[in-house]
Parts: structure tokens; sequence; C-alpha cells
DNA sequence: TGTACATCAGTGAACGCGCGTTCACTGATGTAC
DNA sequence: TGTACATCAGTGAACGCGCGTTCACTGATGTAC
């Protein structure tokens, strides 16, 4: 792990490039984003970390391998980004809900390759556990807030707490693929993303019986 | 157009196929179901139909244009499913809209090959305005339905017809890609993808103020 | 502090393969008269 | 009803290309003593 001590960026030294791995998996980033998920060669991506057309076979037994890895990562950014907007809560669960919505959003619009990777890979879970284990960590994120949201509702009327957290991690998927995604793909709608998500969300809210929190008076 | 003269299925004549586009959207269908979205090469289409390789040419431009063809059979296909389950509201609103949601899921989970084209091939809508038209006539059968459902709801508190159907296909889409699929990217869940979306739509319709249809004593 | 050695992470040349694409061509079909 | 011709939809051979993968190799790094 000395990684580190050619403190340049890009710090290729010589015979050994370093950080070989990391570099990988930025060229994938970079190509996804270029010409999408398919033209993602291993052949492309050596060549776009500097390196010979065998290097790559040191880290990833092959392309799909690698890709999963670039998921995984993306799950681990995901699932950070998510547990940042929650804040655990602060200052209240619905606002802080609201903003773990945008933040799903945002990360589908401004990290189409990570998102790509994570979603549209085509990856057999079966076959990645660390990837599988990652994207139950980043889920795990949206089904603790809907826990604590449950768990200020009156006991009577106490949603399931994995019903919920799939309920609002489809449909936040679905606009994010359908209407955030930045591609030509993306329909266009006469509303912004994050309007439609956090009214979906309100008006879901309101069906399990939670009292608007600010303002309701429609 | 006298495609249909030589009766027979398949019936390869001898130099000339006799409907070799829709032979290679057949094909297509199969690779993909078979190698992913990914798989899909002209040349591998070709012998699949039984056709040398620059048969394809004749009839599209490239693979892309080929893609393109069947994600819009596949928006007709959707569409013409939606439409039927849709049933013009009969025997009522509630209980028909309930149906087309169920034929969403069924859809992506029956014909994920259709799907993939549909929604994950990336294709620039704008370089194909009859994928789009096919794509926003299956949107316009969920929008008209909610339309259907949001005039049987007292006129002070009428929802938008058009953010409904956007909540909706977003809700079902979600669910549909992360749950519904029938591969190896697909989530497992403590319920059925119709169960959750069933109850998913419940709660939204009772959070638009709409009374449940049948028994509304929870 | 220096040396010998093991291990690691890369090289670069080579291979076979399937793909996309083109080309001049040809068999089958439709139509004018 | 028959013939001549135009058009259409396919052939099959050929090409250059980039990819995945392998191989023996070698430069750099770490470590035992």
């Amino acid at each position: 792990m000395n990684w580190q001590k050619d403190g340049g960026p890009r710090g290729r030294k010589g015979y050994h490039h370093g950080n070989l791995r990391e570099a990988l998996i930025e060229a994938a980033l970079k190509l996804i984003s270029d010409k999408g998920l398919a033209g993602l060669s291993f052949a492309e991506e050596a060549r776009s970390a500097g390196v010979s057309p065998a290097a790559p076979y040191r880290h990833y037994r092959d392309r799909d391998a690698l890709l999963a890895d670039v998921a995984r990562k993306g799950f681990e950014a995901f699932a950070d980004r998510l547990d940042a907007a929650w804040n655990e809560a602060r200052p209240d669960p619905a606002v802080a809900f609201e903003r773990l919505g945008r933040a799903y959003l945002a990360f589908a619009r401004e990290q189409p390759a990570y998102f790509s990777a994570m979603f549209e890979s085509g990856l057999d879970l079966a076959a990645y556990p660390e990837l599988r284990r990652a994207g139950d960590n980043a889920f795990e994120v949206l089904r603790s807030a809907c826990e604590t949201l449950a768990a200020s509702m009156p006991a009577e009327r106490r949603p399931p707490a994995m019903m919920m957290a799939l309920h609002i991690w489809a449909l936040s998927h679905g606009i994010a693929t359908l209407f955030a995604r930045g591609d030509g793909a993306r329909r266009s709608i006469p509303m912004t993303s994050d309007e439609l998500l956090e009214a979906a969300t309100l008006i879901y809210l309101q069906g399990l019986g939670v009292e608007a929190g600010k303002d309701s008076d429609g």
C-alpha cells in the first residue's frame, strides 16, 4: 500500500503504474459516459489508462469483473450520498426524507456512468456477492429512513418500513431512469424530476396517514 | 405487400426470403433474450435468420435502426396490452386501473427482450421519431386512464391527470425494472411485485383522496 | 549498509475470431404492351 | 397469353479492424540476512 508515495496526480512512474486498478475504473467510467455500456472494452480501458492490453488481467478476470467493481464502487458512493442527505433525520424526518429523494435523482443525473453500471449492466448479482452487498447497503439507508419515519406515526396505523422503502425506492428509481437521466433516452415532462418526486412522495405519505409537515392547506 | 402469399410459417422460398424484416426482428428478440442487449450483432441476426451478412442492409441502415424498430414494435405491443387491460374502465375505474398496473409488470416479466429494447437501449429518441411516437402512444393509454379516474373525483380536489400518470408510470416502471424483470439483476423482495405495486397504488390513490373501492376498513 | 533473491506488476508481440461494410453479381418478381 | 424489361431482395467473397487472450519476458519493489 505505498500507492501514495509518488504524490503527483496520474503519477505514472515508469514500468509500474502504481494504481492501475483505480485508473481502470476511472477509464471505464469515462468510456461508459462517452459511448454507453456497450462501448466498453477491456482493450480500450487499458489504452485509456496508458497501459498494455495485457495489464488489466493482473487485476480483473474479465470485463464483467471490472464492471462489477465499478458498480460496487458506485453503490458505495450512492450509499454515502444518500446517507449524507438523510443526515440522521435532521432537522426533522419529513425534511430529511425529501432531501433523500432529491439525492437519489441527483446521483442519477450527475453520475450516469455509475448509474448505468449499477442498474443496467445486467450483471448476475449471485455471481458478485460484494456487489449485492453494496447494493443492499445503499438500500438499507433508505429502509432505515423509512423506519424512522414510520416510528413517528401512531402505532395502530404504522406501515411496515420495508414496504414503504420498496415503494419509495421504486418510485425514485422510476423517475430517475425515465426522466432524470442525462441522455437522449430521457423523456421530457412539464415539471422537473425533483418536483415530480416530491409531489409523489407527499401524496404517498398522505395516503399512509402522515400529516403534511409544514403547510397543509391543500 | 404479398408477404403472406407463401402461407407456411418460416416459408423461405429460395433466393428471396419473403419476410426478412420480421425475421430479423424475431432474431433480435431471441438474441437479446439469450445474451442481452450487448450481445446483439448485425451479423448474428443475419445468420440466425438464415441469410447472408449483407442482407440486413436492404432493410436497415445499421444495428441501431433495427433496434429502434424492435423497440417501436415493443411499444406497440405494450400499448395494446395496456389498452386491453384497461378495457375502457370496465367494470369500474378502480378495478380496471389495478389491472392496468398488473399488465405493466406482466409485460416486463414476459417480454424482457422487448422491455430492454424499449427502455435500456439508450437510443436517442430524437433520432427515431417513430419510436418516440410509439412510446408516447403507450403512455397515452396510462394518461387517459388517469384522466378517467380523476374525473370520478370531486372537482375541488381533482389532481392533474398528467401528474398522476407520470407518478404511476414511474412507480410501475421502478417496480418492473427492480423487481419484476426475469434476469439475475432482479432483487428479491418479501412479496410479489404485483402485490407491491397494488399496495403502492392504493396508498397513492388514498393520498389523493380517492376512497378505497371495495373494502375500506383499514 | 549491502547483497541476493523472490515476488509482483507490467511489456509487447502474436494469434485467431467475429464484426461491420462494400462490391459486383444474380435469381425472383412485377408490369407494360 | 407471351415476352421483354425494370426493379427488388438476396448472394458470397473480400477487406480491414479491434477485441480478447496467451506467452515468455523484464523492470521495479520488498525482504532476509
